[in-house]
DNA sequence: TCTGGGGTCCTAGGACCC
DNA sequence: TCTGGGGTCCTAGGACCC
């Protein structure tokens, strides 16, 4: 029997659930990003500020120019952790297989579903329908045979649109579509492929494999199943483990102090090590990331010999690994910590006085999750410069130091 | 006009071991 | 003096997604 595969997109999400939380809002251009101060960029654009040009990834300081009237939003992501929740129970009533792959987006495998719930499109209309009654908010769907097509036909309706694509449109209308549809096509492949004049993707499917393979090494094979609808099409339930967690910040001036760069760092450090013990992992590589003020990247990492979720131990490494790499002492815009190689963590061995920053890290943990993040903050880290020039803390904000 | 922050996956080269 | 092949781990960088 043919596979029944769901891709649930929400519309312009973040910007809907502020609409839907605030009636005030609706039917108003809503632009949810980072302030234009701290050289934010957009995040998501209501349907009416897109009518503007504000897209997403744009800098906010254009949206602001191309939608004076345009209200814009700080990002909340609590309340859109929350909604996605919501969402994923409403998916559930529907089938046991929801593979969320975003905050906003999950794959649903109904084929099992059809006795209960009736046809594909069925079941599909009668989500929209529960997200909307429920939540206030709409979402586009795409129904395929994979996991591929039903996410490029999610796209071919926006919004709350509903598509179809069958393993006979593959030889149909899929053709017709431009290759940055496929799921995996990125600008850079894309151009790459135009400039062998592969721009939809019925060129993509005919073109001799050879020859795709001499502009393409390694990746011809992928490139022509992605043109036929293929690839993996397992929907698999639940969350899959984490394998990385890291935070970064963009400064809003370019800095070289070293000092504040380590302030940044601990931050950095602690908010990820909360992290990791918050979700009960460890980390046993940790990766710098820094970008200057050209806006070239580059970074390091280190692996160390035993798996950590210390904070202390994380901070040390990285900042020696800073030091290695910011040996130029350029001026930076970008920080970020990112800690991978991530094991479900054991009870640590007290061979030495690893138990004492064991120890006030669980202490440190306990009051933030009694009285929240900002409860408690380490001592240098409030030196941190995004911390005090765009974060001040609030005034009935408890501080501390450890 | 100035480019966020959270991730996943892949490639390629070098070290090291058998 | 010349010289294997496979496998794993680590590192750096980059494409891509939302």
């Amino acid at each position: 029997m043919t596979r029944a595969i769901l891709l649930i997109d929400m519309d312009a999400f973040y910007a809907s659930v502020e609409q839907a939380r605030r009636p005030e809002l609706a039917g108003l251009p809503v632009i949810v990003g980072g302030s234009a101060e701290s050289r934010g960029v957009v995040s998501t654009a209501s349907y009416e500020a897109r009518a503007c040009g504000v897209r997403t990834a744009m800098p906010t300081a254009q949206a602001q120019r191309l939608c004076p009237r345009g209200i814009f939003l700080r990002v909340d992501m609590k309340a859109y952790v929350a909604v996605s929740k919501q969402l994923l129970e409403i998916f559930g009533r529907f089938t046991d297989l929801v593979e969320p792959v975003s905050i906003d987006e999950a794959f649903l495998d109904v084929t099992g579903s059809r006795r209960l719930f009736g046809a594909p499109e069925e079941i599909a209309h009668q989500i929209q329908e529960r997200v909307r009654d429920e939540l206030g908010l709409s979402c586009s769907i795409g129904i395929g045979p994979t996991r591929l097509l039903a996410k490029v036909a999610a796209e071919l309706n926006k919004p709350a649109g509903l598509a179809t694509l069958r393993h006979d449109d593959v030889h149909g209308s899929l053709r017709e579509l431009p290759v940055r549809k496929l799921f995996g096509i990125g600008p850079v492949t894309e151009e790459r492929l135009r400039s062998l004049g592969l721009t939809t993707i019925g060129r993509l499917q005919d073109v001799p494999v050879e020859l795709l393979a001499s502009a393409f090494p390694t990746g011809s094979a992928a490139l022509k199943e992605l043109a036929f609808g293929g690839g993996d099409s397992l929907v698999r339930a639940g969350h899959a483990p984490p394998k990385t967690m890291g935070h970064e910040v963009t400064f809003a001036e370019d800095i070289n102090d070293p000092e504040l760069l380590r302030a940044t760092l601990l931050d950095l450090a602690d908010r990820a090590a909360g992290d990791l013990r918050r979700k009960g992992y460890a980390c046993r590589t940790l990766a710098l990331k820094l970008r200057d003020e050209r806006f070239h990247t580059f970074g390091g990492q280190r692996t160390l010999p035993d798996a950590t979720s210390s904070t202390k131990l994380i901070y040390e490494t990285a900042a020696a690994l800073l030091g290695d790499l910011h040996a130029s002492g350029c001026r930076l815009r970008l920080l970020g910590l990112t800690l991978s190689g991530l094991t479900a963590e054991a009870h640590q061995l007290e061979l030495d006085d690893s138990w004492r920053e064991a120890a006030c890290d669980e202490a440190v943990d306990r009051v933030r999750a009694k009285y929240g993040a900002g409860a408690l903050r380490r001592a240098g880290a409030d030196l941190a410069p995004y911390r005090r020039r765009s974060d001040p803390p609030r005034a009935n904000e408890q501080r501390s130091q450890t």
